[in-house]
DNA sequence: GGGGCGGGAACAATCGTTTTCCGTTTCTCG
DNA sequence: CGAGAAACGGAAAACGATTGTTCCCGCCCC
């Protein structure tokens, strides 16, 4: 009948007890604190009065804000919506709700949003933007904040993490071409403050070792940032006069479609001139003209992954550091094609042998092969 | 010095004044009722103790929590991010933040995820999911809630909403097919309990209409859904064998990617043997094959309006309400052609004069020619 | 010189929960 | 039967801000 929202004054003044009391009934934590007869008066009272416990109250008290601070580069990056499904989906089972921060790649933003946040009292932050050496990262780990990294690393901080394994994706890339006939195959790198950048080069160059090719450094160039641009940048740059090259491994899909771009740019078709060859398997990327071939890994799964982690680390802060790494798979498209037999003719052939990973269509990895330490 | 954050309290303390009177000197709204000394003091020691005031403290007292909640229905469709970003952006600017709710078109859930939002104490909602009669509304408006539709409008409630003139964008997709000599075209429409779903087709009606056009029912199919699928499963359903179809407007660019998979699996191929429209114009879908020719509007304003309207809204509770339709564009790309001449012969020509439409490129439409009332 | 006025700051009361600290009561068991 | 220990639940103090009210004091004016 009243106008304002029940209190849990209103609740305990109906079940006839004190407030302290109601709150105790009314927590299930607490529940035991109460006699069962005094419990379920008060249970029903709430339930009469229709009762909503004032979160905002609670949080004042209790210092817990139930909000997660979510990092990520760009909403409108097509990679980020489904992770960020996964965390809310899985946080939200546990009551928490999530900020997501867009930085957009910029520290002094990134630096904005995290304070931003935490003048907010999040519970706990999730970050996908961390550079390998970031100031948030030395802030957060003094002020003791629960914290996960996802779809990054970093060195020398004691958080959990929970990332794709990039070496084995992107030398199953290399293999892939490898096995096609290529054997000229450039990288376009991601930028190398990114764990992901120099985790991808690392498999890349780990790949090409294994497969016996040459990667020197003029078939490596490295994008300042995974954006199309800087994908249509960088294959200008690797395609050039001269370079010969009949393959890009793109860090990234992003960068992939740029290469689109320069291949247009240049007169050149895709796959029939020119191979390439993505990573992250993005929404939509297996639409386009031609279907990106691609190194794929559980976007959705990554988020639950990371809010389950940071739980852990929320309701236990002496829980032991964790750090996941999810299998990629190869996803093979129509952007890269067996080698036309003209052009394999004067080459040094691949040495890889990777007939049993070629399967059909999608080719999951196994840990740890072309893994090194460091 | 001290471990804990600083408060309110310290801050007058180390300025040598009461709590209160700190509270006022730092507030804008009050900073006059305090003497200019004392109020340089203050702001003084909350600078050197580096001072921040605690939101939930605050939104506690005040009853705003300076949060907003977005109801979508599917972070995952592309066309969301951006206008989800112009509502961050420019809500931040206010300094309030965004609660994101993804319903996935799910009533239940989305009633659990308003009612969580609800519990959380937002200051206000932007609806980005609303049917045309929904509970939630009849809801909001009883609890006098500051609400903003977004992309979608309601009938008989007093909520400011900003969407785009579907009708003008529709008319316009099928003056330009009727000009490339289209003149059976289809429709697939959606679902008729979403204000978009009833403006759109009602926008092909009276476009077919002027262009001289047969419209009748057994070239209109509805869909239960935006989704891909419910596109693939429609575009079956129109080009049943006989129907003779040469175009098909879709309501949305998800149906209309699902088009393009129902006409793989008839081996028809698309521009050539069958044209498509969309609307939307969501990212990257100028990249499929072949690009979409769609209906654009500018989205990431569609957000910052939203945020407008409602920030006037809170402010001002009075503040009248107001209806805003953004003007759309039409995109030429490459999913429309002119019909072959061959297969144009025998057909009745489209009526329609729309010379003065058809821009190389882009479209820009004026409100009011082909809209009707009610 | 006293009453009135008013600016400026202090006091105190919230806001709605949680939680610590204690009184009661009741139960158990020697 | 009485001592000690559970078991319950009440009182009150936070949590950190905002805000209505009161109070003090200097100044103006009659």
């Amino acid at each position: 009948m009243s106008d304002r929202p029940a209190t849990l004054r209103d609740v305990a003044a109906a079940a006839r007890v004190h407030p302290a009391t109601a709150s105790r009934a009314l927590n299930p934590g607490t529940r035991l604190l109460v006699s069962e007869e005094t419990a379920r008066r008060v249970t029903e009272a709430a339930e009469r009065l229709g009762y909503r416990p004032n979160p905002v109250a609670r949080s004042l008290r209790t210092r817990r804000s139930h909000t997660i601070g979510v990092l990520i580069p760009d909403l409108n990056n097509p990679l980020f919506p489904p992770i960020v499904r996964g965390l809310e989906d899985r946080l939200a089972k546990h009551g928490y709700v999530v900020l997501i921060g867009n930085t957009d790649g910029d520290l002094a933003r990134e630096r904005m949003v995290f304070d931003q946040m935490r003048a907010r009292h999040v519970d706990g932050f999730v970050l996908a933007t961390a550079t390998l050496h970031n100031p948030l990262l030395a802030e957060a780990a003094e002020a003791d904040l629960p914290v996960v990294l996802m779809n990054r690393t970093a060195q020398g901080y004691q958080f959990s993490s929970v990332s794709v394994d990039n070496e084995q994706g992107e030398w199953a890339a290399v293999a892939h071409l490898a096995s096609l006939g290529h054997s000229r195959i450039g990288h376009i790198a991601g930028p190398q403050e990114i764990s992901t950048g120099v985790s991808r080069l690392r498999g890349f160059l780990d790949g090409m070792r294994a497969a016996g090719l040459a990667a020197d450094e003029s078939r490596i160039v490295y994008a300042t940032g995974y954006s199309i641009e800087e994908g249509r940048r960088c294959g200008h740059e690797l395609l050039a006069p001269g370079s010969g090259l009949t393959a890009i491994v793109a860090a990234n899909d992003m960068l992939a479609v740029g290469c689109y771009g320069a291949f247009d740019d240049l007169g050149l078709r895709c796959p029939e001139d020119i191979a390439v060859i993505g990573f992250n398997d993005m929404p939509f990327i297996d639409r386009l003209r031609p279907p990106l071939s691609t190194v794929r890994f559980p976007h959705y799964k990554l988020g639950t992954e990371a809010a389950k982690l940071l739980l852990e680390r929320i309701e236990d802060p002496d829980s032991p550091v964790k750090i996941l790494y999810l299998a990629p798979e190869l996803v093979v498209r129509g952007s890269a094609v067996p080698l036309a037999p003209a052009a394999v003719a004067g080459l040094p052939g691949g040495a890889a042998d990777p007939d049993d990973m070629i399967a059909p269509n999608t080719v999951p990895l196994r840990r740890g092969a072309g893994r090194r330490k460091r």
